[in-house]
DNA sequence: CTGGGTGCAAATCCTTTGCACATTG
DNA sequence: CAATGTGCAAAGGATTTGCACCCAG
């Protein structure tokens, strides 16, 4: 595989932040140091960096995809407010794989937790109230 | 607010199934009794039933949306051939709130969990292989 | 020099929305 | 009848792709 300069920059940025970057964001940030740097490089190079195993995608249920080049092992947290995807400090819980396995006839490679609520920055602004909800009519 | 009968029927067809139906898969299915109902009207009524706490979107790391009905707290699987999302029967552990909540600032709700590997279907004919990588050129 | 990588624009895919008409209460 | 729901088509957002050009090996 050949060098670029672009996917270099996507790489290090992505392995310099802990805010699990969608594409967007990793544009935005890498285009401060290449201008001309387009979108679609962008996805290019996460692509491609989640097929090497240098990054994953982080799972999640509203929004775009998260990228995340921390591979170890460990559990997400997404804000219901702002969708701020967070690491967690819980224990990684391999053996959930061999629980989940006992009966199931396929075959568990793995799994993901990701935890939800208010982050520590929204849970600021909305001191007042609970967490706010959408009701339907 | 009001009835109709294609909202019982995305409704009915959401509770009456295990395939976790994506948005498409359950316009395909309602179309059988309504051939005029449109994409928008089930996509609606959807989006209306997670409002209501009806049903529950599924978390992804790949692909569309996905609908449960079932609002049980209860795991899920992800198949990484198909795509097809299980029902897992491993106990719900809602200790794994507390326990994250230790170290965090936020407030946690709620987590989810998906295993992810080969379901038993794919399985069957992946047999004389192990599970089909793609590689990076 | 040659194949892979890039930028750009167009194309796709999934989901949402505006609007006129149909239906429900 | 008034308000809500529907169908259709168009709009939107996110991601991918085709293609001509550029650059690293």
């Amino acid at each position: 595989m050949k060098h670029s300069a672009q996917r270099d920059a996507v790489r290090e940025y992505l392995k310099s932040t802990k805010t699990h970057p969608s594409a967007e964001m990793v544009y935005e940030e890498v285009r401060k140091q290449f201008p001309k740097i387009s979108l679609a490089t962008v996805y290019r190079n996460l692509s491609l960096l989640v097929e090497l195993g240098e990054a994953k995608k982080v799972a999640t249920v509203e929004g775009n995809d998260r990228f995340d080049a921390d591979t170890s092992e460990h559990y997400h947290f997404i804000c219901e407010e702002c969708n701020a995807v967070l690491d967690l400090e819980v224990p990684f819980a391999a053996q959930l794989d061999v629980e989940a396995g006992r009966n199931f006839a396929g075959t568990i490679t793995g799994h993901e937790v990701i935890f939800h609520g208010i982050c520590p920055e929204c849970k600021k602004h909305y001191v007042t109230g609970g967490p706010v909800k959408i009701s339907a009519k």
